[in-house]
DNA sequence: CTCTTTTATACTCACTATGAGCATAAATTG
DNA sequence: CAATTTATGCTCATAGTGAGTATAAAAGAG
């Protein structure tokens, strides 16, 4: 096949390393000109034997970190997703990768894990539903609908509607990307400006919706949290996110702060002793107050008895009352 | 950030199209060397803008087709993916697309419509469970498992197991990557005797486990029928392969003919129509034999009322007996 | 024109899974 | 020892699933 000559493309492999720690999921970033954003790194073509050792690899050299489970994510590739990658640089390819792993004490400078959902605040609702929904973004897309001629303007109501769950539509804890966008494509995060060339509109400062990063990077984020919280339901990928021995509690605790929503403790027990997902190990928890419990461990013959063997999001306490 | 001068990348993307035609899932295929493959062009970093608008202008140029849907897939990079790549040559990454579309006949020549069960014989389960996985697969994966050492050979066993649903394991329909991923690495398809160089077996040709496909194809195309399998249940994306409107029974073949299953007729019926997922048109279907079916279409209003609307996969007549 | 065949569609029924609680047990704390 | 806190067991109503039975409406055979 005969190419012309082109400009060079650069392929970088980026990490969405997630644990969850204190009940609250964390990402490690890299602080760097100020931002914080992910850890990434060029592919080098002659050494790097696959994509997946490319993403160990970068990962390690970063932050001497081992992670175990590794997934790839997507790739970006969008002309000008940088404000830096104007005409006649490098176009940026980046392969992006989730990775789940525990929390482990970072000594170098510049690293280090943050909430999650600093940069997400809304998509947070195990303390039933924030309040910057309806007091801050509803507002600022309703005007975002508003600023567009007739027609466009029902697509974005619809859009707007379906995705952040506005007007009696459903909150769907996935289409963390799909929110995420549609704040940038309304110009209310502080990326869109940055990308645009722009000095940050007062008001959208003040609208403050999360933390910005580096790049696109925030936007690899929520496709990175949109996939855990679906993953999650299929797939015993909690597992991850745990010590090799824990209560039921911890666990339950853990998929919540995936899930940025509560469960019925019960039926959250339930789910997952008679899915068979976990065994108990006969010893019980020591420490804390209240009455001491059992400690379990992942049973991996659930692999081979069900097909998709998840958590499940089981009875969450709120998170259904729709919009005034 | 400084980087050392690299072999050259090569960007590319790939187009698994998808349509379902006469009860058959049918993939487009491009005939070149002899060999089917899937539709590929690279990446042009200086025109294309986006990632996805490049993919459907390499399709429009190979095959002048517009599709609709378009989803991305999944990258592949690993080195020696392709015997053409060899020491020297460019590393190619190529990122692959998921397109579904309503088939149309194709004049140029050597562009064709070909069924996908060519290609994974074991995949297709409508019938009953297919003989081809206990005469020749089984016994071909229990050698490669008994060659190995006694630890590996366990391993080795697990994963027979739990992706062809052997002893006793259930089928899982969504694992249609790693069923092919496993029959390469034991060397059962032609393709894992090409990337070695050497010369087809008459052991493995005799086993005869699908049409092989040109580079990685094959591997792509397993890698896109899983996601369709999985996407159908959670989400309206059946609606792409069918007509604007369509009788029940043929939206449940498009369906059976993807998850390669079949379903209880009156249970399909019940789903979708008290999932909201359809509305009548008032109209009822001409010609066939048997009563006239009523005409239904897609709607559109589910995706603002349920969060993940699909065809779920409900009574399926079959598929649940184990290996004897 | 009636019978047979074929596909469509309406219902029923048992069983399982889910969402919500109530009740009791076993620690710690003051 | 009483109050508090967390763990765990059980119940109950309801919705969803898997599998059938029964009936309706067409075409084709004789």
């Amino acid at each position: 096949m005969i190419q012309a000559p082109q400009p060079p493309i650069a392929v970088g492999l980026h990490a969405v390393l997630i644990a969850v720690t204190r009940e609250t999921p964390r990402l490690l970033t890299l602080a760097r000109d100020g931002l914080d954003g992910l850890p990434y790194g060029p592919l080098d073509a002659e050494r790097d034997r696959t994509l997946e050792k490319a993403l160990r690899a970068r990962l390690r050299e970063l932050t001497s970190l081992e992670v175990g489970y590794v997934e790839q994510l997507y790739t970006f590739g969008d002309r000008n997703r940088d404000p830096g990658e104007r005409r006649g640089g490098p176009r940026n390819i980046s392969i992006s990768y989730l990775s789940l792993a525990l929390e482990e004490p970072m000594a170098e400078r510049g690293i280090r894990w943050r909430d999650v959902y600093e940069c997400f605040p809304w998509e947070d609702w195990r303390a039933g539903r924030p309040e910057i929904l309806d007091a801050r973004i509803a507002p600022a897309l309703d005007g975002w609908v508003a600023a567009a001629s007739a027609g466009e303007a029902t697509a974005r109501r619809d859009r707007v509607d379906i995705s952040f769950g506005f007007s009696g539509a459903p909150w769907d804890g996935e289409r963390v990307l799909d929110r995420y966008e549609l704040l940038y494509e309304a110009m209310l995060v502080d990326e869109a400006f940055r990308d645009h060339g722009e000095p940050i509109a007062g008001d959208v400062r003040a609208l403050d919706l999360g933390v910005a990063m580096r790049s696109d990077h925030r936007r690899i984020l929520a496709t990175a949290i949109g996939r855990v919280r679906g993953k999650i339901r299929y797939r015993p990928v909690v597992f991850e996110l745990v010590p090799d021995v824990f209560t039921l509690l911890e666990l339950q605790r853990t998929v919540e702060a995936l899930a940025g929503q509560g469960l019925h403790k019960q039926n959250f027990r339930r789910l997952v002793e008679r899915g068979g997902l976990v065994e108990a190990t006969g010893r019980t928890a020591t420490g804390k107050t209240g009455r001491p419990a059992m400690l379990f461990r992942f049973r991996r013959d659930v692999l081979r008895e069900r097909p998709a063997p998840g958590v499940g999001l089981p009875g969450l306490p709120s998170a259904k009352a729709p919009r005034s």
